[in-house]
DNA sequence: TCTTATCTAGAACGATCGATCTAAAACGTG
DNA sequence: CACGTTTTAGATCGATCGTTCTAGATAAGA
């Protein structure tokens, strides 16, 4: 019954690079076994099927994404500069789990009906959490567009988009990046 | 030699529905045959293999975007309106092959060396036009950023990030949403 | 009508998929 | 050491994958 939690965290952390480079129809799990030099078996003893160990992921990483957003946007300050702050978390956490977060979007549509309600239940939560933010926003007439909603899929447009193009080897520092990317939410591509 | 046009055609809309909602590994030629009725050698027939239909969608598409989105940016009028031009035609263009467009982002990293070096050419080619734009409007002081490069990533992920959450069976009419998109492109979300 | 090229279906191939079964090691506890 | 549990590998299952082969149907040109 007790599962060793070190050698199930390898086969995740194994599980995760190659979902994220291959997708998940595209990872079988002789790839992930062979990857990490086990037996198919030994993957089947720790995770019940292919779509647990997904799930497994998505606990591991992605899953307490919404809780820390939330913390950072019910915390203290002002509206404004709680909202950067909700931005940069959300950059950072992203960067952190890039891998997971990438998986997460990537094969949503790939899952069963259990697991896609999970992942639209995330995605749902982060959304409302931003359209909350702009609507607190409003009241303080820091916001111009009518359409909320709109707007907070272009702001987690950017956000998750950054995850697609991001290279940790390159030569951009990730906080240059990250302010770069604010500035561009908060204010646009125009000069003032 | 001479192939039928028509059916091949009708081949390629099927193929695109199903990649664009099982993505590329998910979809097998059985599927694309039953689909539309036909036998599997009936594919292989207008196709040489499952990369090459991939590839004829690309070319049945994509491919011609660079091209047209060129054209708009090099028009004529102020370089602000002409750079507006260039958001709207992007996306007017993205919605009308919205299928191949989402085909095109989804599984990119699952395909053969020569077609990910199509893949990748296009990208590159989009986001080259978008950093010569910026580069125009910047010596016309309108821009902002220091980074192009990462602008050009910013405004393609709110146009590419569209894409996946915008419903043509949705209440909201195209021309809002596209006027909404552009507001936030150039001002962001922040009341002057 | 005869002939050739085009189009089609269906069976089959080897490879690989997710998953299961069997059984032997390794481990923890008395 | 002896016991039951946990962990492991390897063979195997039926299903499905991309692709090929064979051969019959259809269309076109002479």
């Amino acid at each position: 019954m007790t599962k060793n939690r070190y050698r199930r965290d390898e086969l995740l952390e194994v599980a995760i690079d190659l979902f994220a480079e291959r997708g998940y129809v595209g990872t079988s799990i002789r790839d992930i076994a062979k990857a990490i030099d086990r037996s198919v078996s030994n993957v089947y003893h720790y995770f019940e099927n292919k779509e647990e160990l997904w799930l497994a992921i998505l606990e591991y990483s992605v899953q307490g994404l919404p809780e820390k957003l939330r913390t950072v946007a019910h915390g203290e300050g002002e509206p404004l500069e709680r909202f950067k702050n909700l931005l940069r978390v959300h950059l950072e956490e992203s960067t952190k789990h890039q891998r997971e977060t990438k998986i997460f979007f990537i094969d949503e549509e790939r899952l069963s009906p259990k697991g896609k309600v999970i992942n639209k239940k995330i995605q749902k939560e982060i959304l409302d959490i931003y359209v909350e933010q702009f609507r607190l926003l409003q009241s303080h007439n820091l916001v111009r567009s009518k359409n909320l909603k709109i707007l907070a899929f272009n702001v987690l447009a950017t956000i998750n988009w950054f995850l697609r193009w991001y290279d940790p080897q390159g030569d951009m520092s990730k906080e240059d990046i990250y302010d770069e990317i604010i500035d561009f939410v908060l204010y646009g591509m125009c000069s003032r």
